[in-house]
DNA sequence: TCAATCACG
DNA sequence: ACGTACGTGATTGAG
């Protein structure tokens, strides 16, 4: 049998400084040092033949080197907080695959090897996996080494004649080739001046160091023989510290580290770690119980076809998918029916499922208890807390599916339940998203009327424009190319047309519209650039994109995602009906395709600067609170306190100013972010503002502060309401990180309030619409839009616009507008006064 | 599949 | 000294 034995911290730390940081989970766990040790021991598994495997560990500090040498591995530094977080996750992944660690109190890992290296069992045939060379002294003729190269994604194996071949001598004298040039990593000093040709020379003819200093005077070249001299003392210490030792309490014990299977809940667990590309690899291994561990506790689900009984108790259900549902009314017992399931229900995703009413739903619970995960699958949530696996009795697979999950379902309400409440959940669950996704689905359901005439007209349209842009950019450049390739347009410009290049990317030279706005000045085909770029993002987003998606009844069928944003947001795919165009003339003409239905107008009603007065609720700055109940202008307010005019001085341009100042405040402000966004600003001009804003609303500082200073120490941010935002990113050790984790901490208050406040009035207003004969069409983040009829749009208005206001009593009070027209890029204001 | 770009709030 | 504004989704080109 072959036998791996990994060296644990050696490959770890290979991984980690091979592989970008920028492998992590969504929530920003790093694993780069995880993925790479996991990739590695699928890599020796992937294997037909009967294999051993297991971890070698470092059990204390080896006592034996530090009296003789006390600064040994003091150049070590102490591992870094990225590994760290890393390591426990790794003992967690190793258990799941039923792979053994090993380790000796007051022993290295590489005693441990070597000690078992001398002690292998007939039949066995042993691997050291190593991303380093100590090991090398260890092969003979049954022991190999596996070393890792180009970071962990090559190995080499050793055997004696590659040992040979790289280092000119043998495995044996493999120590005393590291007393003589030294090892930085593991602090050996080695001899000064011999290097790794003059070891291996010395060697060769001498054999050993003993014997080089017994017969010194042999020694021909003059120079090396004075370094040996002089490093008499330092290459027997050397030596000494180079020799592995062979008695660590150990045997070899091959039953111990066969390889029958990985354990059934490895899939949960590689999942958890968001290893996606792994997941064909493991799943070809083969799967065990685990002797090493005790089997799992296992739930035994039967099935019965007698329809449902009723029940006053909430019911779980999954649905089969021909119309009928699993219904679980224990865990243990599992009925399929047909009937209405009119009864509560508990479901996961009810809205997917078209599921109205629910009693709970695992999925919105599960994205309140930690958002910005990036998916919740019913499985991952159960492994997570540690549920038993779910066997189901009966022989159609549908039925088997639909049956385990409302099992799931039935089995971790309950748990979920304790959590929210626990978290202070439990009101914002219950009275808003668990209602909202019933108010979502109706969205979805009713869909946006569109006119594809409309669309086809502007599309024609766009069409000509960008045929004419294109000859005219050829014409300027002289020859054609793709003008939609970054990398083509980049070389035209700044190579072919020898334009200084103002930016670049990771790839090459930035083209974006910034940048091209600069050359626009000196280079006219900038600007026809831009134009086309603008054009070719209409024609193919919105004007084919939205065509291909208008279903028979007319209308655009979004999906509105409710655990989809870090924030409390929701979102909106398929198409995404939230970033319909509104700034530009050609936009708004697209956005004129969005109509009312038949005998109807559109009713938009938006919150008014929602989140600059959330931020003066919040942080009670009397200079920002008295500008909204004053009625002015906040940005007028804004440039007069932070350019130091009188309000009535405040030119367009101060005021386009000091709106992107407030922008930057919510964003979580940098004096370069806000200088390159204004443009002819310097970065210094641009920290002068920032201050200046500080001075002035001295409480939104302190807020700032505060809400830093308690993210650092709970782990996150929260909303008005309650709601969470994680964020690891401030234990980062890395500054920048760091700063980003500042700027989501303070804009998820803000920006998750607004998304808490709009989903209140949704909830309050879906109901009272209905008995109007109002549809609710669609919610663009601060704006909600209704479909009414003509002679009830004055009452609609008012109710949306009273609703919305009272959503929350935030003081400075809410403000929202309402506008109304057949167009949705034509809307009209509706005044409402009286 | 990823990076660049750009539409919206 | 260094890298830099928050949150989304769709399209495109290129490896």
């Amino acid at each position: 049998m072959r036998v791996y034995l990994i060296d644990g911290y050696s490959l770890l730390y290979r991984a980690f400084y091979a592989l970008p940081q920028s492998i992590a989970t969504s929530g920003g766990l790093p694993t780069n040092a995880l993925y790479g040790f996991t990739s590695m021991v699928l890599k020796l598994l992937d294997t037909d033949e009967e294999v051993g495997i297991g971890v070698v560990w470092d059990g204390g500090m080896p006592k034996f080197r530090t009296e003789v040498f006390p600064e040994y591995k003091a150049q070590r530094s102490a591992m870094p907080e990225e590994l760290k977080a890393q390591l426990d996750h790794l003992d967690e992944i190793l258990e799941a695959m039923n792979i053994p660690a090993i380790r000796a109190e007051g022993y290295e890992a590489d005693d441990v090897l070597a000690t078992l290296s001398k002690r292998l069992p007939e039949g066995v045939e042993l691997m050291i996996v190593t991303g380093d060379q100590d090991a090398m002294q260890l092969v003979n003729g049954r022991v190999k080494v596996l070393r890792t190269t180009r970071g962990v994604s090559e190995t080499k194996s050793y055997g004696r004649n590659e040992v040979i071949e790289e280092y000119g001598v043998t495995p044996e004298q493999i120590p005393d080739y590291k007393a003589l040039t030294g090892d930085p990593s593991d602090n050996i000093p080695g001899v000064r001046g011999i290097g790794p040709k003059g070891a291996a020379g010395l060697l060769q003819k001498f054999g050993t160091v003993e014997n080089i200093y017994e017969n010194l005077e042999e020694v021909s070249a003059k120079g090396t023989r004075k370094k040996l001299e002089e490093g008499r003392e330092s290459a027997l210490m050397s030596l000494e510290l180079a020799r592995m030792r062979f008695d660590a309490p150990v045997e070899f014990d091959p039953e111990a580290v066969r390889f029958e299977g990985v354990s059934p809940q490895t899939g949960e667990v590689l999942r958890r770690y968001e290893f996606r590309s792994l997941e064909p690899r493991f799943a070809a291994l083969p799967v065990t119980g685990g002797e090493a561990m005790p089997a799992p506790e296992r739930l035994t689900v039967r099935v019965s076809e007698e329809p449902l009984e009723l029940s006053f108790e909430p019911v779980a259900a999954a649905p089969v998918g021909d119309g009928r549902w699993c219904a679980a009314a224990g865990t243990d017992e599992v009925r399929i029916s047909s009937e209405e399931p009119d009864l509560p229900l508990r479901v996961h995703d009810a809205k997917g499922f078209g599921v109205r009413g629910a009693a709970f739903d695992t999925y919105l619970a599960a994205y309140l208890i930690k958002p910005g995960l990036g998916g919740y699958e019913l499985e991952t949530l159960a492994a997570d807390r540690r549920l038993p696996e779910v066997v189901v009795e009966h022989e159609d697979p549908g039925v088997r599916n639909a049956a385990r999950r409302a099992a799931l379902v039935q089995a971790l309400t309950p748990l979920l339940e304790g959590e929210l409440e626990k978290m202070g959940l439990a009101r914002l669950y219950y009275d808003v998203e668990l209602p909202l996704a019933d108010v979502l689905g109706s969205l979805e359901r009713v869909g946006m009327p569109v006119d594809a005439d409309t669309l086809r007209e502007v599309g024609r349209e766009i069409q000509g424009r960008i045929e004419g842009l294109e000859e005219s950019i050829y014409g300027d450049v002289g020859h054609p190319f793709n003008i939609g390739s970054p990398k083509q347009l980049g070389e035209v410009l700044f190579v072919e047309m020898g334009i200084p290049p103002v930016r670049k990317t990771k790839t090459g030279f930035s083209t974006d519209a910034r940048v091209l706005q600069q050359l626009s000045i000196e280079h006219p085909v900038a600007d026809k650039i831009i134009r086309y770029r603008e054009l070719t993002k209409l024609r193919g987003t919105y004007v084919d994109g939205l065509l291909g998606l208008i279903s028979e009844d007319g209308r655009i069928h979004t999906t509105l995602n409710q655990t989809t944003t870090a924030t409390g947001r929701i979102s909106s795919d398929s198409p995404n009906l939230q970033n319909i165009p509104v700034r530009t003339e050609l936009g708004a003409r697209i956005r004129d395709a969005f109509t009312a239905s038949p005998g109807r107008e559109l009713v938009v009603a938006d919150y008014s600067q929602i989140e600059l007065r959330i931020l003066a609720h919040m942080t009670g700055e009397p200079a920002l609170v008295e500008a909204f109940t004053g009625g002015e202008d906040v940005h007028t307010r804004t440039a007069a306190e932070v350019f130091d005019v009188r309000p009535e001085s405040v030119t367009p341009e101060l005021r386009r100013r000091a709106k992107m100042v407030n922008f930057g405040i919510i964003y979580g402000i940098s004096g370069f972010g806000l200088a390159s966004r204004l443009g002819n600003v310097h970065p210094a001009e641009a920290d002068r503002y920032i201050k200046r804003y500080m001075e002035r609303y001295p409480k939104v500082t302190e807020f700032m502060r505060a809400t830093l200073e308690e993210a650092e120490e709970v782990g996150y941010s929260t909303t008005l309401f309650g709601r969470r935002r994680y964020v690891p990113e401030l234990q980062n050790s890395n500054k920048n990180v760091r700063k980003l984790g500042e700027r989501l901490a303070f804009n998820a208050r803000v920006q998750g309030t607004a998304a808490d406040i709009i989903k209140v009035a949704m909830v309050d207003l879906h109901p009272r619409l209905t008995s109007l004969g109002a549809d609710m069409l669609m919610q663009v983040h601060d704006e909600l839009v209704f479909d009414v009829d003509r002679r009830r749009v004055e009452e609609v208005a008012r109710l949306a616009a009273e609703r919305m206001v009272a959503a929350y009593d935030l003081d400075p009070p809410l403000e929202v507008e309402v506008k109304v027209g057949e167009r949705w890029g034509r809307v009209r204001d509706l005044p409402l006064d009286g």
